[in-house]
DNA sequence: ATGCCATAGGAACTATGA
């Protein structure tokens, strides 16, 4: 089965690129971040007659993930990141899927500008998602998190070490909190297939020409349990998606599990 | 150091992003 996750940079804007990547690579399961919408304005109708059942978790503006599933309904196991009560963002919703797969959709905070409450709110919310991710692994089942992380896990996963420097996706801070979760069990997919230091870039700044010289870094992962990385057969990126007229600055990601 | 470009909201411009 192919699970894929995907920032699309605001659904309704991009819902014709949406459709069109659906149609193309068929993912059992898709995870989608930067919604840009509220709950009430979630595209269900479209979603539903491309074939796909869907939970989302909107927000006015910013944020926003959700969860599709071809020929399905997803079963919400949990919205909203647990351990702070009054964290107000739509960044994470959780569900169940065919032979109790576990599926996240996550949106980590990007961080910037650096230093400052954005930062720490970023380095905050990777503590929550550690000590959730802990539990996760606990049930022994085969779990996928994926999302937009917002960090660069290391220095071949840049187009540029030095123009990113001062970036919050690529602080210490930022890098140690993703290894933690990584000790704990998870298997990064793409680097699994992709071992360093093949760059696999995932995102391309609108800005500069960034797509055009291949200016681009990797922040979107899916982070698989022991019992999912049994499985996997293949991962890689949707290059061409970023490639045409209205696209998202990110391209979709995907895994094949057996 | 800032803008570059893009989206949403709302109707000029700001907030947000990475």
């Amino acid at each position: 089965m192919r699970i894929a996750t995907f920032n699309v940079n605001g659904i309704n804007a991009r819902l014709p690129r949406l459709l069109e990547w659906l149609e193309e690579t068929r993912p059992d399961v898709a995870c989608l971040q930067e919604l840009k919408a509220d709950d009430d304005k979630f595209p269900r109708g479209a979603i539903e007659e491309a074939g796909y059942g869907a939970i989302w978790h909107g927000q006015k503006g910013f944020n926003g993930v959700a969860l599709l599933a071809r020929g399905a309904a997803p079963v919400e196991r949990q919205r909203g990141l647990p351990g702070d009560p009054d964290d107000s963002h739509s960044r994470y919703i959780e569900g169940e899927f065919e032979n109790g797969l576990i599926v996240a959709s996550l949106y980590l905070p990007n961080g910037n500008p650096r230093p400052g409450p954005k930062f720490e709110y970023k380095l905050a919310w990777m503590e929550r998602l550690r000590a959730h991710a802990e539990a996760l692994l606990a049930l022994e089942r085969p779990v996928v998190l994926a999302g937009d992380y917002n960090v660069i896990p290391s220095d071949c996963d840049t187009f540029s070490v030095r123009a990113m420097a001062e970036d919050a996706l690529m602080q210490p801070e930022s890098r140690a909190q993703f290894r933690r979760l990584l000790y704990q069990g998870w298997t990064d997919a793409i680097r699994a297939r992709h071992p360093e230091p093949e760059p696999v870039y995932t995102f391309w700044d609108y800005q500069a020409g960034a797509w055009a010289r291949d200016a681009g870094f990797r922040i979107d992962h899916l982070l698989l349990s022991p019992m999912a990385a049994d499985r996997l057969r293949d991962a890689g990126v949707d290059r061409a998606a970023r490639g045409r007229d209205k696209a998202s600055d990110h391209a979709p990601v995907w895994i094949e599990l057996g």
